[in-house]
RNA sequence: GGCCCCGUCGUCUAGCGGCCCAGGACGCCGCCCUCUCAAGGCGGUAGCGCGGGUUCAAAUCCCGUCGGGGCUACCA
C-alpha cells in the first residue's frame, strides 16, 4: 500500500485514572500502523483540564506503555521537534492560534449562556436539547459591549461551514454530516483557556499528523475538527485535515462501553493477575482485528507485518476474559521454561514469598510442571507455592482441607506414610509406585479417592502441579511431615 | 428527541455475488488419554435480526424496518 507522505500517527490520552484496555487497544492500533509503513509515533499528554488531570495517572500511562513494550518515537520522556508534548505546556502556542482565528474572522465570541440558549429553543418551540443556536455569530460591537458592560465575559466559537462535510473513515467508509447538523462550538473559555476542541487538531496539524485512528466514540466530533483544520489552515497553520479511522468501541457485559468500574477495564488489574504483555495484547489485537481467517495466537512482529487499518471490523467489541486467559495461556506455553519461571518470581512475591538463591533453583526445576496448566502467571504461583513455605507457615487451602482431609482421609494418610517412610529412593517413579501399591492395591481405593487427600495435604489445593514429581521436589522429609500434619488435620475433623 | 455508527454461532471474528445448506477461536457439552487434580487429544452444540427488491445466483449490493450503541459540556 502506498501512502504519498510519511506517515505520522499519536497516542493522545489525557492522564485521567488508570489506563484503559480500550484506550491501551487505541494505542496498540496506532503503534502497528506506524511500525507497518515505517511511520512515526507521538506520544502526546492532553492535559488541558487540571481538575482532572494528576501525575499519578500520567506515571501510570507511561508505566502501561512500557510494559506493554509499545514505543514511541516522538514525545514526552522523549522530546523530538514538535515539543513540547504536553498540553499544559503549549499555552502560547494555543493562544496564537486563537488570536490568528479570530482575526481570519472564523471564530467569534458567544455571550449565551446555556439557559438562554434553552429558553430561546422553547420560545421557538424546538427541542431544547437541540443545543447552541449560533446566535451570537454576528453581534455588532455595541452589543458585545453591552454584554462586557453586564459583567459578562464571552466564550470563542468556531463559526461551522454552512455546507455539508463528507470523509472517508478509513474503517467506515464514507460519512457525511449535513449542513447545518453541527453548531458553532466552543474552543476556549471567556478567560483564555483553550479546550480539547481546539487543542486536539491544533496539536495534530502542528505535528504533522497524517492519520488518527481512535475509539469510535469520537466520531460524531469528526466534523467539528475537520471544520477547525480547513479554519486553521486558511490561517496558515498546518495542511487540513487528515486521514480518520473510528476504532469499535470496546464493550463489557450488556454491550455498554466498558466503564471505569467494570474491573477488567483496568489494564492492571491484567498485569496483576499474571497475563503477559505478549498474551494481552494479542488479545486486545482481536478486539476489532483479525490476522488471519483461521489462526488468532500471533506475536507483535506478525501482527506488524499484517496490520491493516481498512481490515478494522466496524462492530463494537465485548472484551471477555475468559478469551483473553485463553490466548494469555498460549503465550504462556511459548514462552522459554527460565523464561517462564523468572516471570512467576514477582507473583510469588505477592503470595508473600521472597525466593532464596536455592529456592531459585527449585523454582528453575518447578515451573515447567505448571507452565502448560497455567491460565495467567498467577496460577502458576499458586500451584508453585507449596514448595516454599516452611511447614509452620503452611496451612492447606480451608476449602480444600475441609473437603479432602476428612475423617475418610486420615487411613489413607496413614497408609501413604507408612510406605513412604521406608521407600529406598525418593523419585517420583518410586513415589508413584509406592503410593499405587499402598493406597489403591492395599485399600483398595479408587485413584480419584486415594490420590485426593495426598494431594491436598501435600500441596494444599486440589488442584497441583503433577502428584509424585511434586513430592520429589518438596522433598522425602517435608512430604512425611506435611501427610502428618493432614493425619493431624483429618482426626480433627473426626 | 436530534445527529452518527453498527447488526454472521452465547462471545470475538472469517466472509467483500457463485468456492458457504457459512470457516476459525473462546465458552459450553461429550468422548479419549490417565490406576492422580489439571493439562492435552478428538468430536459435538450453536449464527447470516426481519421484510422487500436487484441478479441466473445474496451472508455478501440497494431500500425499508426492527434492534443495539455512541455523541449531543465553557470534560477529554
Amino acid at each position: 500500500m502506498s501512502t504519498p507522505a510519511q506517515v505520522r500517527v499519536r497516542f493522545s490520552p489525557s492522564p485521567t485514572g488508570i489506563p484503559h484496555v480500550g484506550l491501551i487497544r487505541t494505542a496498540l492500533f496506532n503503534w502497528a500502523h506506524a511500525r507497518h509503513h515505517g511511520g512515526t509515533l507521538v506520544f502526546r499528554i492532553e492535559d488541558t483540564d487540571a481538575s482532572r488531570d494528576s501525575a499519578e495517572s500520567y506515571q501510570a500511562l507511561l508505566d502501561a506503555l512500557n510494559w506493554l513494550g509499545l514505543d514511541w518515537d516522538e514525545g514526552v520522556e522523549k522530546g523530538g521537534p514538535h515539543g513540547p508534548y504536553r498540553q499544559s505546556e503549549r499555552g502560547e502556542i494555543y493562544a496564537d492560534a486563537l488570536r490568528r482565528l479570530i482575526e481570519g474572522g472564523e471564530v467569534y465570541e458567544s455571550f449565551s449562556s446555556g439557559e438562554e440558549i434553552e429558553a430561546r429553543h422553547r420560545a421557538a418551540g424546538r427541542d431544547p436539547k437541540l443545543g447552541y443556536d449560533n446566535a451570537d455569530r454576528d453581534l455588532t460591537d455595541e452589543q458585545k459591549a453591552a454584554f462586557r458592560a453586564e459583567g459578562r465575559s464571552p466564550v470563542y466559537r468556531l463559526r461551522m461551514p454552512d455546507s455539508d462535510i463528507t470523509f472517508t473513515d478509513r474503517v467506515r467508509g464514507e460519512i457525511t454530516f449535513r449542513a447545518g447538523q453541527v453548531p458553532d462550538f466552543v474552543l476556549a473559555r471567556g478567560d483564555g483557556t483553550p479546550l480539547y476542541p481546539l487543542t486536539n487538531p491544533v496539536d495534530d496539524a502542528l505535528m504533522e499528523i497524517t492519520h488518527v485512528l481512535r475509539g469510535e466514540d469520537l466520531l460524531a466530533s469528526t466534523p467539528r475538527q475537520i471544520a477547525l483544520l480547513q479554519a486553521l489552515q486558511r490561517v496558515g497553520i498546518g495542511n487540513g485535515p487528515f486521514v480518520y479511522a473510528h476504532l469499535p468501541l470496546v464493550t463489557g457485559e450488556g454491550n455498554r462501553k466498558l466503564s471505569k468500574r467494570d474491573p477488567e477495564s483496568n489494564l492492571f488489574h491484567h498485569r496483576d493477575r499474571g497475563f503477559v504483555p505478549e498474551g494481552l495484547l494479542n488479545y486486545l489485537a482481536l478486539l476489532g482485528w483479525s490476522i488471519a481467517d483461521d489462526r488468532d495466537v500471533f506475536g507483535l512482529d506478525e501482527m506488524v507485518a499484517a496490520f491493516d487499518v481498512s481490515r478494522v471490523s466496524g462492530n463494537a467489541a465485548r472484551f471477555d476474559v475468559k478469551k483473553a486467559e485463553a490466548i494469555n495461556a498460549a503465550h504462556l506455553r511459548l514462552l522459554a521454561p527460565d523464561d517462564f519461571a523468572a516471570r512467576v518470581v514477582p507473583y510469588l512475591a505477592a503470595e508473600g514469598i521472597e525466593l532464596t538463591a536455592d529456592q531459585r533453583d527449585l523454582l528453575a526445576a518447578a515451573a515447567p510442571l505448571v507452565q502448560e496448566r497455567s491460565q495467567v502467571l498467577s496460577d502458576a504461583a499458586r500451584m508453585l507455592a507449596f514448595l516454599f513455605r516452611d511447614e509452620e507457615s503452611f496451612t492447606p487451602d480451608a476449602d480444600a482441607a475441609g473437603k479432602n482431609l476428612n475423617a475418610d482421609a486420615e487411613p489413607v494418610l496413614d497408609a501413604a506414610v507408612a510406605g513412604l517412610t521406608e521407600l529406598p529412593e525418593w523419585t517420583a517413579q518410586a513415589i508413584e509406585e509406592s503410593l499405587k501399591s499402598s493406597l489403591v492395591d492395599g485399600l483398595g481405593l479408587k485413584p480419584r479417592k486415594a490420590f485426593a487427600p495426598v494431594r491436598v495435604a501435600i500441596s494444599g489445593r486440589t488442584v497441583s502441579p503433577p502428584l509424585y514429581e511434586s513430592m520429589e521436589l518438596l522433598g522425602r522429609e517435608r512430604s512425611l511431615a506435611r501427610l502428618g500434619a493432614g493425619v493431624r488435620h483429618s482426626r480433627g475433623m473426626g
